[in-house]
DNA sequence: TCTGGGGTCCTAGGACCC
DNA sequence: TCTGGGGTCCTAGGACCC
């Protein structure tokens, strides 16, 4: 028997809990803004979207078209805890729940229909709990599998309840632009597109050889997706938890900056926000990289992979330091950050050098009055600030694995 | 007052080793 | 007096996701 995937996607997720949050908000045309100046919209309330407000505009854009627009600050922990709502109510159906962002997971409901009679009964039954426990809406797919589980959430967002059953699939991908499938970008629908290929119906009847020549690897994916088939290889409901693979920080000044001087401040203070992640994680990283953008949006990268594991701020910072002053700025700098990478969860090992136990003693006696009285109370001389109010979601909201706490 | 921030996965070239 | 070939690690960049 083939499995049966549940897909619930929340509706307009941040402006929604703001709703919730504040009332007086409800039905208005609200926007949820990411933070700094410079920034963008990450959530339009459906009322905001009828004015064309769209995430991934400017603030200015979104205002522009709709003067009443109210935008918020995101208040990530806010939604977490929503977030955290929704998930053990999702989980009260079925331990076989995939997590894939704050807002969305996959339940494999294959054994499940049983006690709730036809998949769509589970479907409603679903969305009623999630609206009795939390006060929002989602909009749920059905089908055999995760991609046509998650188109069909979209097809009638929002509070939407859509089965797409398995004689059926053929004829909604027939004429469905490929761009519409979770996994196909502006860049890969553009390349289809040359090779004369625009919907799914086409993608799934397109011989495979061309595919696998232009396509490489991603070829033979296409082709299945095309036909409504999961890719190959997709991770499996119900896993293990995992970890992730890499921490990172990142910010976009107000305004572009020239000077290294101004940008190392920034670089210590992104030092100590990866560092007390991964410390907090009792992980280390094997590998880090500097990240920036310069005026014209390009974007690069170096980065280092390390003789031995760190986790201390001022490590992160000393190698973060040497990579950037290898660096030649070619113009003025949009954006900075560090990630870490080649992580390891086995704990931060013993110190063998007497000088290393004083440092993370001192690290420990930052971090846990950091804890108590909130980012940045005590940080190492020449910290930022301003970045502390750009607190992000805890890693166990990663797109990937199994969430297993909240 | 163009274009956030945090992630994963894939590719491709070079170094290095056997 | 010719330029094998596989495996692995490292690096940089691109595509895609929410």
């Amino acid at each position: 028997m083939k499995a049966l995937i549940m897909h619930v996607d929340m509706d307009a997720f941040f402006a929604a809990v703001e709703e919730l949050a504040n009332p007086a908000l409800k039905g208005k045309a609200l926007a949820v803004a990411g933070p700094g100046e410079r920034t963008i919209v990450t959530t339009a309330s459906y009322k905001a979207r009828a004015f064309g407000v769209r995430t991934g505009m400017t603030v200015p854009q979104a205002k522009n078209l709709c003067r009443d627009l109210i935008v918020l600050k995101a208040d990530y922990r806010k939604y977490a805890h929503a977030s955290g709502l929704v998930m053990r109510t999702l989980e009260s159906f079925t331990p076989m729940i995939n997590v894939l962002s704050i807002d969305e997971a996959f339940l494999d409901i294959s054994d499940l229909t049983a006690g709730f009679g036809e998949p769509r009964d589970l479907g409603r039954k679903s969305k009623q709990e999630v609206l009795s426990k939390t006060g929002l809406t989602c909009s749920v797919g059905i089908a055999t599998g995760r991609l046509l589980a998650k188109l069909a959430s979209t097809l009638e967002k929002p509070d939407g309840l859509t089965v797409i059953r398995e004689e059926d699939a053929c004829s909604i991908l027939k004429g469905l632009p490929v761009g519409r499938l979770c996994g196909i970008g502006p860049a890969t629908a553009e390349k289809l597109g040359q090779m004369g290929i625009r919907t799914c119906g086409e993608l799934g009847s397109y011989p495979l050889e061309p595919l696998e020549r232009r396509f490489g690897k991603l070829g033979k994916d296409l082709s299945r997706m095309g036909r409504g088939l999961d890719p190959a290889g997709n991770p499996i409901l119900g896993g293990r938890t995992e970890k992730s693979l890499s921490i990172s920080h990142s910010v976009t000044f107000p305004r572009d900056l020239t000077g290294k001087e101004s940008m190392k401040q920034v670089l210590l203070t992104l030092s100590e926000m990866v560092g007390r992640r991964i410390r907090r994680h009792n992980g280390t990283a094997g590998r880090i990289s500097v990240t920036w953008r310069l005026g014209d949006f390009s974007t690069f990268t170096r980065q280092k992979t390390l003789n031995a594991q760190v986790f201390l701020t001022k490590d992160i910072y000393h190698h973060s330091l040497s990579i950037f002053e290898g660096i030649e700025l070619t113009g003025p700098v949009r954006l900075l950050g560090i990630t870490l990478s080649g992580l390891c969860f086995e704990g931060s090992g013993s110190f063998l050098l007497e000088e290393d136990l004083k440092r993370n003693r001192l690290q420990e006696t930052l971090d846990s009055v950091n804890d108590r009285y909130g980012e940045f109370s005590l940080a190492f001389g020449g910290t930022i600030g301003d970045l502390r109010s750009q607190k992000v979601i805890s890693p166990s909201w990663r797109a990937k694995g199994i969430r297993n706490s909240y």
